[in-house]
RNA sequence: CGCGGGGUGGAGCAGUCUGGUAGCUCGUCGGGCUCAUAACCCGAAGGUCGUGUGGUUCAAAUCCCGCCCCCGCAA
């Protein structure tokens, strides 16, 4: 089939490559509008868009693809669209476009967990399984028919990105087989189980503060989901520090009392059940390195409090 | 012209304001001690202090100028 896709990022990126494998051609895409600085004065360009450049592929990028697009891409006359992680909410006029409609890859499996952020949450949450959902893109957020649905155990995930980058590349196959069904008219979608749905919006910046009143094993999870965007962080005697990997462990002591911190020894810190080793984190102004590494330069006081 | 922080042996930092023998905590290598250790002791190697063969000076990591790279915020 002739498809128009819609994605962002890199997730989006990775879902894109799969389905030019495939027997299907990718007619058009359609990106987010190039960030305008990154610091300087310099223009990001997106890796979706990156990639079609490259490869030939037509590129739009709408302010509002409701208002502006629909002429466009209705003269690709493609049989579907596909979005993924797109970031705009497609209006009627958009959604009818195809002759096949719509169909959108979201990182969760679906009802739970619909709207931003899915994977960040799932982590946070401490599920033991994440995964991907092909349904009908319709008006309302992530509320669509879903024909396919695959899980991953989440063992062993660094972090929301490294669990992203993996379900992107099962999103991407998902798609392919959607796509491979629609066409032979055999895909089935089946509506979502309202009573079970569940939504979530966008992260703040401050949604990353560690609590560590909550137990080792919630805060790793917390840290590990959070991560790397927006970010987990604590305040400390040296300022804020950004704390990027963790484990769990035993020790006792105060809620977010410092325990150990020493440059051979590492970095441990009191939770509210249990205690929680700090491997990777990022000082103020500071690149992201080793508490080890950090600590044979800066110091931290043992029996000073994390989070005050 | 968005605001700010930073680039010093392999790692992380101090020293820069108040120019003048390159320091600290780790790591590495060698040796020692211990039943043992993420322990301890002794010794060693390793740096044109981001860059211009820039300016000032008797003398620049340190003061002035240009450039490159990294990071945070704001978007």
């Amino acid at each position: 089939m002739k498809v128009i896709f819609l994605g962002t990022p890199v997730f989006a990126l990775n879902c894109l490559k799969e389905i030019r494998n495939s027997a299907h051609t990718v007619a058009a895409v359609v990106t987010q509008p190039d960030k305008v600085n990154a610091r300087g004065n310099k223009i990001v360009v997106g890796p979706v868009k990156a990639y079609a450049l490259e490869n030939g592929i037509p590129v739009f990028q709408f302010n509002n693809i409701s208002k502006e697009g629909e002429d466009v891409l209705r003269s690709f006359n493609a049989d579907i669209m596909v979005t993924a992680a797109y970031g705009q909410i497609l209006r009627q006029n958009i959604l009818d476009l195809c002759p096949e409609g719509v169909i959108n890859v979201h990182a969760s499996l679906l009802p739970a967990y619909r709207g931003a952020s899915p994977v960040q949450r799932a982590l946070i949450n401490g599920e033991k399984e994440i995964g991907v959902s092909i349904m009908k893109t319709e008006l309302g957020v992530d509320t669509g028919a879903v024909c396919l649905k695959e899980s991953m155990s989440t063992d062993g995930l660094e972090n929301s990105d490294d669990a992203l980058e993996k379900l992107s590349f099962i999103g991407g196959k998902l798609l392919v087989r959607a796509l491979d069904e629609i066409e032979k008219k055999e895909a089935h979608f089946i509506p979502q189980e309202e009573k079970y749905a569940t939504y979530s919006g966008m992260f703040k910046k401050d949604d990353g503060k560690i609590d560590f009143s909550k137990t080792s094993e919630e805060v790793y999870n917390f840290v590990r989901g959070i991560n790397p965007s927006p970010g987990a962080f604590t305040h400390s005697e040296n300022g804020v520090l950004k704390i990027l990997k963790v484990e769990p462990c035993q020790g006792e002591g105060k809620v977010g009392e410092i325990l150990v911190a020493d440059p051979k020894k590492g970095l441990e810190v009191a939770c509210g059940e249990g205690s929680v080793r700090i491997l990777r984190l990022k000082p103020e102004n500071g690149k992201e390195m080793d508490a080890k590494a950090y600590l044979a330069g800066k110091k931290l006081t043992v029996g000073s409090v994390l989070g005050e």
